[in-house]
DNA sequence: GAATCGATATTGATGTCATCAATACTGTTA
DNA sequence: TAACAGTATTGATGACATCAATATCGATTC
């Protein structure tokens, strides 16, 4: 048992308008017949009279002119409804180009990319897992959208938004010994690090306070490409290094019971997003920082007493 | 091809407030089936995905949220709808009880009682041609609910609308011979009138100023009690009357070459509507006053030095 | 008064649609 | 691994919108 239907509600105030059948069901792509039973279907539904059918042109009744308003009101809000589900359409189409550090990239991406990816079958989502730099130039020159990173980055003409501090850990390979680290403790000689252009690599320099000091003590400098063979290397060599706080929960890539926090200060790293200042999809960039921080918050929680460790 | 329709919107809306297919579709009574296969057609139809099925409850997309509040906006209007429509119906709906008095009712019914029958076929209207006092006393005691008859009525409680003034022309049956009548031209002796009781009668003699007068000169008095009985004994008895305009175009009933206009002033009734003050069906009322309006207007068109003779 | 015209109403046919019951599929829980 | 709760899919079916053809109606013309 239907009720009344936008494709009536179309007849209708084609009919108002035009005066005619014939004139109203041209008008609405329909044959007179259609049309016409369609708008007796209509005042039989409703069981009112809407028009008078022998003056010419055809006019409403007085029941049909006190409802005419309200009709129209209706087809103005399904009006509404279509162009608001275009405009949405078209800020959720498209692409969107994704670059991100690889000392945050195997610890986050499979937080949240997933869920994003079957949130939004109409964007296409492009990872490119780049560093610092790279990531800011291809940003400054549009040729990606969004950059996830260590902040700030040196260029104030990008948009920088801040979304989370990750504290760093110890990794100390060797059979467990000390429940806490203070940063004298760690032995530079056993300090393995990425090679430079990891603004990490930068950050773990700055916590140990040991750049000269650490190139004089050894006659093995080693820098791995990849955080996997950074982990590997420590690993076998029983070395030591700092890890952000995503990289220790995986239980698959070392052992758990080796890492340990530093006393005193924490020394954090801020992750965010930069975008280009006309970037324009703001509504598609917040869902993607919400999916981030909806992963993220239930693991670090908030911190205290922490000292942010800049990436340059 | 099918287009957004309202059931669609109503089953999403439930969604969006049960965040369970299962509990949306028993507050539509509709399966689940077909609740899942509609949001499904309706995201087909749309090309965006408006639910998020992997969570529980489930939540709409950020594209869904984007587009509720206008799904909303719809649903509401198509609520105001109905409930317009209902109190429309009962307004248009049950009966009219008219009453009107003789020497409106057979010129001024034809003109527009058809046309008003026929555009509300869901009122019923029911005509009672009787005298002044019997209109005002049944609609004062709600048994009426519209007097149509000569204003005004001696009764202040009773609400009463002038619809148009109505001229008086001297219908003379003899052979033509006059371009013009003054009242001092009527001859008493050959007036005829309708029986006390009609205003008309009243309405009549205050214009010839004769009521002593008339009943000293002749020893026949005849009243005839209708119109139409007037109109053949003046006609066979070469008399006089005085007739309404309205009256004057039944060319099947007399003699049009036998009217004759009174010069000076021009003696008129007003004719109007009287209800009970507590009438509620004002847009019905107005309806009924439009269309004797309508009817009328081309006939009367505006008078001008006139002289109003009240009907008592 | 009959024929013609323009317009609406009706009819029967037909493809599309909404809806159902049954069941397959999926993720969670014990 | 089985059971459970919930969603998605499938095939069947009655309801529906729509069409082309034509009946009906009121106005106009001859």
């Amino acid at each position: 048992m239907t009720s009344i239907s936008i494709p009536q509600i179309k007849y209708l105030l084609a009919l108002e308008q035009t005066g005619s059948f014939s004139h109203a069901a041209e008008a609405c792509y329909v044959t007179q017949s259609t049309l016409s039973t369609m708008i007796k279907k209509l005042e039989t539904q409703i069981g009112l009279s809407l028009f008078d059918r022998s003056s010419k042109p055809i006019r409403m009744t007085e029941e049909g002119s006190a409802l005419l308003s309200q009709f129209r009101q209706v087809q103005l809000e399904m009006e509404n409804l279509e162009e608001l589900i275009q405009l949405t359409k078209n800020e959720f189409y498209g692409s969107m180009r994704i670059g991100i550090i690889p000392t945050i990239a195997p610890f986050l991406l499979p937080l949240f990319l997933d869920k994003l990816v079957n949130k939004y079958p109409n964007v296409n989502f492009s990872i490119d897992e780049i560093t610092t730099n790279d990531i800011t130039n291809r940003v400054k020159l549009r040729e990606l959208d969004v950059g996830i990173l260590s902040l700030p980055v040196n260029e104030k003409d990008l948009m920088q938004q801040t979304l989370f501090l990750e504290d760093f850990l110890v990794y100390d390979a060797r059979q467990p010994s000390h429940k806490n680290y203070k940063v004298k403790d760690i032995d530079p000689s056993r300090l393995w690090l990425l090679e430079e252009g990891h603004c990490m690599t930068t950050q773990i320099e700055k916590i140990c306070v040991l750049r000269k000091q650490r190139e004089s003590s050894s006659n093995l400098v080693y820098k791995s490409g990849s955080i996997l063979s950074l982990l590997e290397l420590v690993k076998s060599n029983k070395g030591i290094t700092l890890l952000p706080r995503l990289a220790t929960l995986r239980e698959n890539l070392l052992d758990t019971n080796c890492i340990y926090s530093l006393t005193g200060t924490t020394p954090v790293r801020k992750i965010g997003v930069i975008t280009h200042p006309n970037f324009a999809k703001k509504r598609l960039l917040k869902i993607l920082v919400d999916e981030i921080l909806d992963a993220v918050k239930p693991i670090l929680g908030k911190k205290k007493n922490v000292q942010v460790i800049n990436p340059y």
